[in-house]
Formats: structure tokens, C-alpha cells, sequence
RNA sequence: GCCCGGGUAGCUCAGUGGCAGAGCAGCUCACUCGUAAUGAGCAGGUCAGGGGUUCAAAUCCCCUCUCGGGCUCCA
């Protein structure tokens, strides 16, 4: 045998170096004092450290922690999951088994659909397997050979029959087949037999012991290839990490994402509830939510009056006709509660206020010289959300919208759309949020039932959106065919402080209301012309912005929103009435404030201070009193003595009107 | 809407066919206290609702409502 080499580039963040290696090399003998190296990226291919090196490539070595190699530990742990459910279940037929944010899932088609307990027995399986630790081993297969392999799994077939349109495979199911060759994955025990393989694109770990830490989450349903219309298989949530620490780390943000949840938070803090008598998706504010609800649409209310909108009211029901006109009927009647019989009427509660609107428009003739002319509610609407939807406010079936149309002429259009992102971005900012990013809604042209209006209308109003989102040089992200039937829209979507997003903001650019609804204004030129129409909301719905809310103070809203921002605290009976008296000096101007007259001792009412998350706890006893003082704790447990108490009085309502967070 | 899992006191939960339970919250009484739970007592339930099986059902079966997780949907 020769001994021939050649040589390769190991390439790093910062360094390159050259590597002469005899012929016959393989990656993984390049990072032999790496084991935290678990792939490589090779003239740009992630490929398996077992790939042959044939000289010249450039070989960036993939450690298990980087993106690349924590989605290669995920995907792998999926496959010892499926080996296991097949060691398991031998009926269980294979979906597909991705990567995902924080870990991986797989799909089964199994005959009886996995619970609870069947996690912790696959948990056991796998733990064996990975324990036998074996080589997870690639090869190419022709497609004749495949269909021939994976004959008893329907779904592996289909996919081997989608190869190389992947955009109609559906999500995940290119980490099966998105390669330009089809390839699979054997699982080798030590003996060299093969346990188990799968259709997949790789790469792999080099073998199953190299999973350090693991964990099931969870099991659900899931449509195969994502449509409703294909049988629902099984999926297994699980996530999978580099070490066990870490793995503790992440149950440990679950755990604290959990007691942030806005459900419980609401109940724990009595902001609101959803009786089961009143319905699903139906919220009632309780004195304490409505505080915050109230301070929200004040100052909502304010910032749009400033902004130039004008204040409409307008019902919650209407004569279905009006839904006609506006093509709500039958575009958007399946999302609208079923009409109501009166006086030889149907009536239906609204699902949107844009209607009501145009008609305030209409109830005279409008000139140009009014234009943009905005209207402005908190219009009430009523959605018939399906049931499996419904979640806490961020998802309901009745709500309050801050709305506005805008009517302008076509040439003020983008000026207008600009002036309410700004708005839009302003007012997110004034209550906190800051973590978000634009999402661009345009028409599906393959579904064009979905949407009214001609093709010309449509690419106008999607390019003024999409200029303005553009130019606002935030995180602009694609969301085809998630226009409303009448016209494109931008929207934000925020994050909550765990992570999730929420559609809040939205502006929609409508040329097909003002049409429909025969709208017009008299020109300069004495021609009379139809107006084009902005739709906005810019909490979206109060109830879902002030879930939103919720998680991301986690209950421990700025003094400006709380709803109890003082908790008097009187060390003793005898310090209450001085604590009143300062109380009348607070209420007088309009800080809200609780004393805590119980007798539970003062450490209880601090506790219980504490736990309702009030911002200012004015503690009050002799001393206090004596230097004609009070005491100030804040949340944190930081606490300031014997402030004078005008001083006291001022700090918070500076606080208040700068709408800080302490 | 679909799949799975839940629903026991205001809240969190125990209770696998044989008398309905605990902690917290609530109420009463005592204590008047300087930084995250004072003590004692009392009250609180159509075990989601309806139907069935059984001598006997919170417990087993069926239907409905509802909540949770996920999927689909989401102006």
C-alpha cells in the first residue's frame, strides 16, 4: 500500500491551516482530541466526520454546541427516538422526524395513540440504544432501491416520490429528502448488524452515545405534511442538549416561562377571568384588570387624538347586509357568530368595525380638502374563533380592536401608511415593548377565491406596504397569503419576554371597501374620485396586547399600569390613620392607592404586597411618623427610610408620568 | 374543527367501587408586632353537567360542556 498524502485546510472562526493527511483519511481523524466536535462543514456541506477526505477541501470542524451542531445532536436523538418506538410499537409507521427551536419531534402513524406513560418507556428504550451505542452509518441509495427498502413505510415512499420538489414536501420533511441524492441512515451495532435505518438526509453524530442528554416532552397530534385533509399522525416532542446542565438549564426556563403565563397570572392577581357561563373565549375584567384595561385605552385614546384621528362610536350589530356590501358575506362569514332573526331581519354582531366606518364616511359628501380623514374607536367585535384556538386573552372570541380607518387619496396613501407605522412603533415603545419585528401579509395567487379585487390593485397596494416596511429597517419577514381578503397589511409581531410571538399592530391597505361601498370625494379638479382606505389597529385588540403585557412584566407592571401603585403598610393599628392621610394626598392626584388595614401581622402584609407585585410598598410606622416620613420598599426588596413624605409623593408621581418601570 | 390528556372547596392539589380530604385564601376570636406566612376556632362540595352499570360510583361506561398541549386555522 502506498503512502500517499495530500493536503486539506482546517478552517476556524479565525484561523485557517493546512494539514497534510495520507489518502484513505477520514474527517473525524482531523479533531481526534475534539470530542466536541460531532460533523463538519466540508467545501461548504455539512457531511458526517466519517466522510473520506480525497484532498483539497476546506473543513470546518462542527462542534456539538454551535446551530448546526445542536439541530445534528436533535435530529439524531429523533432518530434513537424512532428506532425505539419501533422497537416498542413494530407497527408504528415512520413521518418524518426534524430538528426544531430548542429540540426535535417525530411523527408515527401508530394504531393506538401514544400516552403519557409510553414516553417514560421510550425514554427507557432509548437510553438503551444509545447506551449500545451505535454507528449511525450513511449511505446513498438509488430511488429503485429505496422504494424497494422502505416499501412496509407509506409515508418514507411518498417522500421518496416528492424528492427534489421540496417545496411541495412540506415542513421538516426536507431533513428526509432534501439532498440532491437520496441517502440512508443505518444504525450499526457494535456486532455490525444493523438495528435499524431511516430515509434521511444527515448528517449524524458518529454514534448514539454521543447524545449526552435527552428528554420526551410531550405527545400530540399532527396532520401528515401539515394538512388537515391527510390522516393525523402521532408526534413525540423531545429536547436534547449538549450536557445535563444544560438540559436542566432549559426545563428550568420552561418552568419560569410557565409561571408567566398570563392565565395564571390574571387569576393570581385577579385581573380577569373566562367563565364557563358566559362562553369560551370570553373574558370579564375584574377591578384590578380593568384598572390596567382602562389606563390602556386612556392613553391610547389620547395619543390617537394627538395623531389627528377623530373619536366614532358605532354598535355592535348590524343587518347582515351591511356585511354584503363589504364582502365580509361570504369571504369572512365562517369567522362571524350566526345571524340573529329580528323584525324580519338578520342581524349579526360584528367581526370587524371597517363597515360601520365607511358609513360614517358616506353620511355626507367629503371633499379632498378633508382627507386623510381618520376615524377612531374601541370597537367591540365578535369572532367565532374554532374551539381548539381559544387561549387565554392572546386568542378570543370577543374583543375590543383600537381601530382606525384612514381615507386618503391614492397619492397620500404611502404617506399615510408611514405616518401610522410610526405611530404604531411609538406606541409600542411608550408601554415597554421593544422585541419585535414587521411581518409583510400578501394575497396567495394560487387561491384567488380567498381574496376580492383585481390583480392591478392588488400589486399597488402590496408594493406601497412593502416600500414603507422596507425602509422601516426593522426585521421584515414574508408572510404569503396571509392577506385579508380585501387588501394586504404589515403587522407586528411582538415577542413576549419568553419567546413567543403574537400579531398585535396591523395596517392594511384597502382599495376594495372604498369601491364596494361607493365612496367618494370631490376633487380639486371638480371630478369626483374614490378614496383609498388604511385600516389599523395598533394594540390590535386591547384583550391580546394586554396579555402580551402580562407575560412580559410578569405581572410586575411599571407604577403607570399597575393597578394597586401603592401599598400602605402600617407597622401597627396606630399608624393607620397617618397612612389615610397621606392616602387622601395620593388619591387627589389620581395615584392609586391600598392600605392594609387587616390584622395580619406586618410582615404578612409585605408578603402579600410582594406577591401582588405592587410597586411602591409605603411602610409606616413610629419613626415614620416622628420625622414625618414614610418608608419606601420596592419589589426588589431595596428599601428607602424616612423619606420626607412630599418628597415620597413626588418621586412616585415623577415615576408615573414617565411611565419608567422600578 | 381534529388527536390526546384533564375537570374534586375561591386557588393548588390528594383521594382506583364502600362516611368527601389537606394546605393556602375566607370568616370569628386573641395578639398590635419594623421588613416574604402569629396562633386558635369556624365555615366552605350536586366531585363540570346529563345518562348508564352496580347492593353501593368522585372512582367503571356513554353523551355534552369546558380547560390544557399540539395540529389545522388565524381578519
Amino acid at each position: 500500500m502506498e503512502n500517499e498524502s495530500f493536503v486539506v485546510t482546517i478552517r476556524s472562526d479565525e484561523s485557517s491551516t493546512s494539514v497534510e493527511v495520507s489518502v484513505g483519511t477520514k474527517a473525524f481523524e482531523l479533531f481526534k482530541e475534539r470530542s466536541e466536535v460531532i460533523a463538519a462543514r466540508i467545501d461548504g456541506e455539512l457531511r458526517d466526520l466519517s466522510h473520506l477526505l480525497t484532498g483539497g477541501e476546506v473543513i470546518e470542524p462542527i462542534t456539538i454546541s454551535s446551530r448546526d451542531g445542536l439541530n445534528i445532536l436533535r435530529h439524531s436523538t429523533a432518530h434513537v427516538l424512532a428506532q425505539a418506538v419501533q422497537e416498542l410499537f413494530p407497527a408504528a409507521k415512520l413521518g418524518i422526524g426534524p430538528p426544531i427551536e430548542d429540540g426535535f419531534y417525530y411523527d408515527f402513524d401508530v394504531e393506538t395513540p401514544f400516552v403519557p406513560e409510553d414516553l417514560e418507556k421510550l425514554e427507557t428504550k432509548m437510553r438503551q440504544i444509545i447506551k449500545r451505542n451505535q454507528r449511525f452509518s450513511r449511505r446513498v441509495v438509488a430511488d429503485e432501491d429505496a422504494y424497494g427498502q422502505f416499501k412496509n413505510e407509506p409515508y418514507k415512499m411518498e417522500l421518496i416520490g416528492l424528492k427534489g420538489s421540496s417545496s411541495q414536501v412540506g415542513e421538516g420533511a426536507d431533513m428526509e429528502v432534501g439532498g440532491s441524492e437520496l441517502t440512508v441512515y443505518d444504525n450499526i451495532e457494535r456486532d455490525g448488524s444493523v438495528a435499524w435505518y431511516d430515509l434521511c438526509r444527515g448528517p449524524h453524530l458518529p454514534t448514539t452515545n454521543r447524545i449526552p442528554a435527552f428528554k420526551l416532552m410531550r405527545t400530540a397530534a399532527a396532520y401528515w405534511r401539515g394538512d388537515q385533509h391527510n390522516k393525523q399522525l402521532q408526534r413525540v416532542y423531545g429536547t436534547a442538549w449538549p450536557t445535563k446542565e444544560e438540559l436542566a438549564t432549559h426545563l428550568d426556563r420552561i418552568e419560569q416561562a410557565e409561571l408567566r403565563d398570563h392565565r395564571r397570572l390574571g387569576r393570581e392577581l385577579d385581573l380577569y377571568s373566562f367563565p364557563d357561563e358566559i362562553g369560551s373565549g370570553l373574558a370579564i375584567f375584574h377591578p384590578k384588570g380593568g384598572v390596567i384595561k382602562r389606563v390602556m385605552e386612556d392613553y391610547v385614546r389620547q395619543r390617537h387624538i394627538e395623531e389627528g384621528f377623530l373619536y366614532v362610536g358605532t354598535p355592535h350589530v348590524t343587518k347582515e347586509e351591511l356585511f354584503h356590501t363589504s364582502g365580509h358575506l361570504p369571504y369572512y362569514s365562517e369567522t362571524m357568530f350566526p345571524p340573529m332573526e329580528f323584525e324580519g331581519s338578520k342581524y349579526r354582531v360584528k367581526p370587524m368595525n371597517c363597515p360601520m366606518h365607511n358609513l360614517i364616511y358616506k353620511s355626507r359628501a367629503r371633499s379632498y380638502r378633508e382627507l386623510p380623514l381618520r376615524f377612531f374607536e374601541f370597537g367591540s367585535i365578535y369572532r367565532n374563533e374554532k374551539s381548539g384556538v381559544i387561549h387565554g386573552l392572546t386568542r378570543v372570541r370577543g374583543m375590543t380592536q383600537d381601530d382606525s380607518h384612514s381615507y386618503v387619496t391614492p397619492e397620500q396613501a404611502g404617506e399615510e401608511v408611514t405616518h401610522l407605522l410610526n405611530f404604531v412603533l411609538s406606541l409600542l415603545s411608550d408601554f415597554g415593548l421593544n422585541d419585535y419585528y414587521l411581518e409583510m401579509s400578501t394575497r396567495d395567487d394560487s387561491k384567488k377565491d380567498k381574496f376580492i379585487g383585481t390583480d392591478e390593485d392588488w400589486r399597488t397596494a402590496e408594493s406601497v406596504l412593502a416600500k414603507i416596511a422596507e425602509d422601516s429597517g426593522l426585521t421584515l419577514v414574508a408572510d404569503p397569503g396571509g392577506a385579508a381578503f380585501y387588501g394586504p397589511k404589515i403587522s407586528v409581531q411582538a415577542r413576549d419576554a419568553i419567546g413567543r410571538t403574537w400579531q398585535m399592530s396591523t395596517i392594511q391597505y384597502d382599495f376594495n371597501q372604498p369601491a364596494r361601498f361607493g365612496l367618494e370625494y370631490q376633487a380639486a379638479d371638480g371630478t369626483r374620485k374614490q378614496p383609498v382606505m388604511i385600516h389599523s389597529a395598533k394594540f390590535g385588540s386591547i384583550e391580546r396586547f394586554m396579555g402580551v403585557l402580562v407575560e412580559h412584566y410578569a405581572g410586575a407592571f411599571p407604577p403607570w399600569l399597575a393597578p394597586v401603585q401603592v401599598q400602605g403598610i402600617p407597622v401597627a393599628d396606630r399608624h393607620v390613620d397617618y397612612l389615610y392621610e397621606i392616602a387622601r394626598t395620593l388619591t387627589k392626584s389620581g395615584i392609586r392607592i391600598e392600605i392594609d388595614e387587616s390584622d395580619d401581622r406586618m410582615q404578612k402584609k409585605i408578603r402579600n404586597a410582594q406577591l401582588a407585585k405592587v410597586p411602591y410598598m409605603m411602610i409606616v410606622g413610629d419613626q415614620d411618623i416622628e420625622a414625618n416620613a414614610v418608608s419606601i420598599r420596592y419589589r426588589d426588596g431595596r428599601q428607602e427610610n424616612s423619606i420626607p413624605i412630599a418628597e415620597a409623593i413626588s418621586m412616585i408621581q415623577r415615576a408615573i408620568d414617565a411611565r419608567e418601570q422600578v
